[in-house]
DNA sequence: ATAATAAAAGATATTTTTGTCCTTTATTAT
DNA sequence: ATAATAAAGGACAAAAATATCTTTTATTAT
């Protein structure tokens, strides 16, 4: 894979879909958004089931019924998407897999290896997901993959 | 997992501990290597095979046969090691698995996603597998986890 | 030549990730 | 109240990553 699991993928893609929607005052179905973000109906459906467990999106059943996301999660940063479908291991350890490997005693590629994660930290933790929408609208950009 | 898969994990991990060894004009043998670097034997086997396939590190067989890396290889950045056993994945893409995601037409992500990869393309392909075995040599440092 | 050693190669097993399907529960409209 | 809709929840399936075991091949020492 890349950096993400695709389960992080997904869910970060349909996060913005349904901020999207949401922006625009809809509530939309797990079908819509499968589609829309190009990723497996079923399994997306269950990443949106942890995303609402845990208050990141919100959902309601029944006719007219779908996700979206409301003002307090405009303001949450993408970290949390990751944290809650893949934990925070992208976010912690050695490069190499070195458990003794710290600030105190690094490992030979800790100093250069911690650059590369910092920034993939401040990426997550300093952009939420609000912070799109207006790119989204105004641009030609799509989530379908 | 973290950044990279735990095949590169050991697989970085084992080359360092090679390279070391050769430094001392040493071969060594898959169960010092798996112990000393922590990893399952016969699965770093298979890891070290593969390596050597690719020419990045030599081995040779029966008595005091064992594995070990030549002049060449000292050269050789990690990178080689990390494409060898996962691919190139990890350096190139979209971050959130956008095909359609470029220079032209950048995902929201794009650009903060690209700092990040960058600094790990730097990383590994600025390192040199030989580049360690003075600071493993003269610090404290294992690579045993 | 033979026995011992150590990696290569092949087959198989386990675990995790990714993915599907079916039933249940909540909500809405009739 | 009843039917229709849509997410939640549980059970199951496939694929990929991780891991083990057994046999074969090459090399060395006796």
């Amino acid at each position: 894979m890349g950096i993400f699991s695709k389960t992080a993928e997904y869910a970060m893609r349909a996060v913005f879909y349904i901020a999207q929607r949401s922006h625009e005052g809809q509530r939309t179905g797990i079908k819509e958004i499968a589609e829309a973000v190009n990723s497996p109906e079923a399994f997306l459906a269950k990443i949106l089931q942890r995303l609402s467990k845990v208050g990141l999106i919100q959902s309601i059943k029944g006719p007219n019924g779908g996700f979206y996301i409301d003002i307090s999660g405009f303001n949450r940063p993408l970290a949390d998407i990751v944290i809650a479908v893949e934990g925070d291991t992208i976010f912690k350890g050695c490069g190499m897999g070195l458990s003794y490997c710290s600030e105190e005693f690094p490992c030979p590629l800790h100093d250069e290896f911690k650059k590369a994660r910092n920034q993939i930290t401040l990426m997550l933790r300093n952009t939420t997901i609000g912070q799109f929408n207006t790119e989204l609208i105004k641009g030609h950009l799509t989530l379908n993959k």
